[in-house]
DNA sequence: GTCATTCCCTACCACGTGGTAGGCCATAGC
DNA sequence: GCTATGGCCTACCACGTGGTAGGGAATGAC
């Protein structure tokens, strides 16, 4: 009695989850809801009970990986002011949130990839301000902890999608690797790697204790600035800087 | 005479190319060939006379595109071998060959999601060797103009990844960018703080070029004034090789 | 001329799709 | 007891799909 939910969530719930596996990994239009409801166990207008159409279903899925974020997101900015070390640490930590459901990466890949601007206006709507307080973090620190020539916003977003994008495709590359000899096994080669590409394309290397002055500021030398991307290749011997 | 092809090609080719533009921006399932046969100009039994079934034809689509990969990856090789410069020169001029026809991009990312297994097949057979070969090249200079702590073969991997993807999202980032101020419009921005990720997540950030000997003897160290001094890699084994 | 081939067409088909109509059967409230 | 509601079902439907059958116009070989 008192009716304690016997079922009432985990059918809508199981339903979640095998839509958000099927969707993950076929994409939307490649899944039926036939497939969905045989995953489940259940029948089609059973599935059309719970969600009223399937892009209904879409959206509930998203909606429920997007609310992960929506812990994520907060936790890294606050990780990220308290400095390196934690920054080190929620980085990973957010890698492992994806790595250990890599459907929930390809998912968000998927929809970047298929309805682009959807995806546009959540991501504005959720983790934009959190670029931008990220942003406003590694520019308080460029010249210090910080590579002189990062440009904030878009390195947070390509972070972003590095990682994501990088544990979607984890698998795949796992089975294309030699297969590790010294290192340890393939997966863990490439979330490590996937780590020291972020950490180390935003944080001097050698800021070995850093943090306390800025030594060297070395007045940020011109020639960053211009789009210098349709320059010609070569004249740009020595431009190392 | 001679039938110089009047047009046997145009409208193979006319096919290919509407339904690279179509796979790409909305997937294989979420396109018909209707969709593809109308984009064209001709009706949908005429498709199937040139491509058998929608199946043969996404093969000729990848096909034709990973045939471009199959000109541009000995190039990079080649490239980096021969020096820092032409490292970045190449690594620009890949992210090019993307940035101007995204879609390129978008469909490999796609394919990769819908079709693991044949895209690890594709790829084991055409990028792998080349994978191996980059790798070789990064373990040589390890210690000295590289990072020591570089995994080759996973940054290769993630670094390809990075180009790829960064490339087929650079649309939707770009709209979210707050808008270049002091820097270029966001595009650029975007291209030029991808290639600055690759390279300084590979290359370490003080290397006054080396180019000419790969030991870099000390000669004429650092002429104070640009070179980010204070070579001093610190705490990295030193030429651990 | 005839024939063969290539290319594109109209007409058609079986099938899987997302979605609807409506019934059955529990439990819950009264 | 009776009714109401919610969850799941069978049966069905309109439609778009990938793909086929076959005809007709243009071209080139002979």
């Amino acid at each position: 009695m008192a009716a304690l939910t016997p079922h009432p969530l985990p059918m809508r719930e199981k339903i979640l989850v095998e839509a958000t596996r099927l969707f993950a990994r076929h994409g939307y239009d490649g899944t039926s809801l036939q497939a969905i409801a045989d995953a489940v166990g259940i029948k089609k207008p059973s599935l059309i009970h719970h969600f009223a159409s399937k892009d209904l279903l879409r959206q509930a899925v998203l909606d429920a990986q997007l609310a992960h974020w929506n812990e994520l997101l907060p936790r890294l900015v606050l990780a990220a002011a308290a400095g390196e070390d934690q920054f080190d640490a929620v980085t990973r930590e957010i890698v492992r949130f994806f790595s250990t459901n890599p459907d929930r990466a390809r998912l968000l890949v998927r929809e970047a990839l298929d309805r682009p601007d959807d995806m546009q206006e959540r991501f504005s709507r959720l983790v934009v301000p959190v670029v931008g307080s990220l942003a406003q973090l590694i520019r308080r620190g460029r010249g210090k902890a910080v590579h002189p020539d990062v440009d904030p916003e878009a390195y947070v977003f390509h972070a972003i999608n590095l990682f994501i994008s990088g544990v979607a495709f984890a698998d795949s590359f796992q089975r294309l690797m030699p297969d590790g000899r010294k290192r340890g096994p393939a997966r863990d080669r490439l979330t490590q790697e996937l780590l020291r590409i972020g950490k180390s394309s935003l944080i001097r290397p050698l800021a070995n204790q850093a943090s306390d002055t800025d030594i060297a500021p070395r007045k940020r030398t011109a020639s960053r600035g211009r789009s210098n991307a349709s320059r010609a290749p070569r004249s740009a011997p020595r431009e190392t800087e």
